[in-house]
DNA sequence: GGAAAGATTGTAAAGGTTTACAGTTTTAGC
DNA sequence: GCTAAAACTGTAAACCTTTACAATCTTTCC
């Protein structure tokens, strides 16, 4: 095994001044510098990771949790978090959440807490009390993309504005019975975001003094099969079927495009839809949208951590509040359109 | 800072009892055991992982490499890997390929090596010989998951067969012009899998005496959009539309039904269309398919490198080369059927 | 040319665990 | 109750870096 005492001796140094010279820290003579870079190189010399970090403290290492890996949202913030720490040295270690609540303990007490990484991310989740204590306690900075997380950092967009703004578009169009697709109440559990966005709506229809009608509110779990479920429900009861629906994600948008569709609605012509998020097969079905720009927020939440770590204010890694509202944009495509004389 | 000698004292043994205590391993007498334990609990310790991976040499790290994230396929194996990883103990670190050719030669260089990982999982990878030579002279297990690997253990499915069984497929229904979309040249780069599929479909086409028609022949990126633009063309020009297509993906599939709709095909009546992967949604759209059971393949391949790493055979460890062929079922739904008279 | 300041280098301790080996206690068998 | 074997326990070395501190060398300025 080749160690940085062999790469000293091959250098003519000490282990002192091979370490400096590697890390690139100042006080190592060009010559020197060289020397050990060539020693390494001919040796084949990496640095063992492990001894790094117990000699500093410090991992390069972030992890990053979620609650599922396989849906788009949240597999597109992972290769933004993943591409932008990869680029400033970060490693990332991974825990998913979807293996069930004694699962989902065993992540927060066992895993994030052994001392591996050094800072930890959040994807749309919501903590219970006791797991940000946990999270807290090990006085590593923490930052929360898509939800706020109290008592830390995070980086979210304006969910219940973004449920005002989805809704006041088709406000806007002249629709006055809107439906909503919004979460279960399992997946309330989990994040918030539901909960947000269905706010937002109801309070865009109050403030247009419009009325609301129970049955056009359904509830789904996020993907396209729900979708299409939940609106054909909704749209297939001759009573109160709405002219447009708002959808908190995409993919329930898609299903309940499809859904409408089935049911021999012609769309934008006879239901508008608007979906969330800004998945990329929205373009492919004409889907208006709230765009999230997914993938750059992710960069940016992974950024904010790193910025923390390396800044050299030592208040900086305590874990204060602080709430970053990331800008969304209202995409208009083909499926929502002026409501039509019925 | 709570460490191993502070749990010590309080318990009232030495530092290596504690260890043994805390492992779980022989040579520690009940009594021991217990005062050990609840000392340990008292005091909150947590082990430091840099400090076990330094005395032991093993990191309970498996580094997965693949090239995107943000793709069906790639995210449904990553999150079967990560939650076998996470329950046999092991955390996992994320190496992500899409950052272009000097992001992968860093990935492959810099991180892979440095020691953190006790093995390596690639999904869906072709390896230049360089990469494969930086990996195999880790001494660590490499698994491969989705393509052989030459050299390692590989997991993966007999796509050339499985390209075989879906043209076979159609040319049961009695389709003789049968189209395909396969990868471009830029994916093969990456992976094998197109290469592969198109190999079996050419075999079966030429076992059953068909002609084979350029133009039957697309490609295009494995998305939807790439897909439905592929199908379009191949579809819309007069000459000589197939009856039936063959998607090297499951989402080119999606595109391809629409493509067809577009066009005032009927699916299954006029176009029999058919994916590969088994894509969630392909039940919503009612897409014939070859089914891989992705997660269970990655969770299969995560298993596979656990044992390997535990097991007690010190040749086990040495990477000899060994193909583990994952079965694959034909799917049938509804956008295949017999080809009618034109 | 010499002194002071600054840059470079080396020595050795520290970081927190595991484990080989040696030493001690307990158990079992008679 | 004694002995041999088995089970348990402790000491200390090893794992491989980084970095504080001290020591040395180089430069600059009069």
């Amino acid at each position: 095994m080749v160690g940085i005492v062999e790469v000293a001796e091959r250098a003519g140094v000490s282990t002192a001044t091979v370490s400096r010279a590697l890390n690139g820290k100042a006080h190592v003579s060009a010559r020197a510098r060289e020397k050990v870079l060539k020693a390494a190189a001919d040796l084949g010399y990496v640095a063992s990771s492990s001894a790094y970090t117990l000699a500093t403290g410090r991992s390069k290492n972030i992890g990053v949790v979620l609650p599922f890996i396989d849906r788009w949202f949240f597999s597109a913030v992972l290769e933004g978090i993943v591409n932008a720490l990869v680029a400033r040295g970060y490693d990332v270690t991974l825990y998913n959440l979807s293996g069930g609540a004694s699962h989902r303990q065993r992540v927060f007490q066992d895993l994030v807490l052994r001392k591996r990484v050094d800072g930890v991310l959040t994807v749309a989740l919501k903590l219970s009390e006791n797991e940000l204590k946990n999270l807290t306690e090990l006085q590593k900075p923490i930052v929360g993309i898509g939800g706020p997380i109290p008592g830390a950092r995070s980086l979210t967009i304006d969910d219940e504005g973004a449920g005002r703004l989805a809704t006041q578009h088709l406000i806007s169009l002249g629709h006055t019975e809107i439906g909503m697709i919004s979460g279960t109440p399992a997946t309330e559990m989990d994040f918030h975001q539901p909960y947000l966005r269905k706010t937002g709506y109801h309070e865009a229809l109050l403030d247009a003094n419009l009325d609301f009608h129970p049955q056009w509110m359904a509830e789904a779990d996020f993907t396209i099969a729900g979708g299409y479920h939940a609106a054909k429900q909704m749209l297939g009861n001759p009573a109160n079927a709405p002219t447009a629906i708002f959808c908190a994600s995409d993919e329930m948008g898609f299903g309940a495009i499809q859904a409408a569709r089935d049911l021999g609605y012609r769309v934008p012509q006879d239901i508008s839809v608007i979906g969330m998020d800004g998945h990329p097969m929205g373009q492919f079905y004409g889907l208006s949208t709230i765009d999230q720009t997914t993938g750059e927020q992710g960069a940016k939440g992974a950024n904010m951590i790193i910025d923390i770590l390396e800044s050299d204010d030592e208040k900086q890694l305590r874990n204060f509040e602080q709430l970053n509202i990331w800008p969304i944009d209202l995409l208009v495509r083909s499926s929502t359109a002026r409501r039509s004389a019925k």
